[in-house]
DNA sequence: GAATCAGATAAGTATCTGCTTATGTATTGA
DNA sequence: TCAATACATAAGCAGATACTTATCTGATTC
């Protein structure tokens, strides 16, 4: 639940591929395989490394666990980024305008 | 440049200490190295590291090479955040008051 | 209760990462 | 011009990481 745990897990493509995932809704751990060629317990590693960060909750729901993207778990990151908003072009303090200005 | 090179170059906790460093002035190489224990060869290698992902930008001034932070390096990370804006309280939209509510 | 299924965990392995020491390349100044 | 300085690069190595196969736990269903 540090940054540095926060940092480490999204430095991988495919764990930023599973929390992208979740962010369109919670599923399990079996479904969210569908379209990824990843084994089975390569995909329970990732999702304990998600979890660990706390990027994503878990809820055992018999015999199949429901994962979720946290709410709070971008929050170290947005902080940690905070720090340096002083290198961010002054227009673009608000995210959503730094998303319209990087499409053009 | 891409997404996964910075994630990469922020997962390592020397480099987030170094580019810290750099957010509040431009340093070279050796003033960089003053109280940190790492070798020269080391913080070469992590400069690298933060220059190929964008992070920093490099000028040589005679034998001396300057490092500074890129007030663009954080844009892709910024971006890749707004996707996940939904999960945010609304009120912390702006990461000023993110802050602030974090630090309570 | 036995078979099945979802998922976690263990153990092994190939690759990656961050470090080290050694050396190379410019630049500067005596 | 020659030594010193600032930095980069090469090569090697220990530990970390992401994967694999095999096995285990617990819940479901027949």
């Amino acid at each position: 639940m540090t940054e540095n745990d926060i940092f480490r897990a999204l430095a991988d493509p495919t764990r930023r591929e599973i929390f992208e995932k979740l962010a369109h809704g919670g599923l399990n751990a079996s479904a969210l395989r569908e379209g990824m060629t990843i084994s089975q317990p390569a995909m329970s590693q990732h999702l304990a490394v998600l979890r660990e960060a706390g990027l994503v909750l878990t809820q055992r729901r018999g015999r199949f666990t429901n994962y979720e993207v946290n709410p709070q778990g971008l929050q170290l990151i947005a902080k940690w980024m905070t720090k340096y908003r002083a290198y961010w072009p002054a227009r673009i303090d608000d995210l959503n305008n730094l998303l319209k200005e990087m499409d053009q």
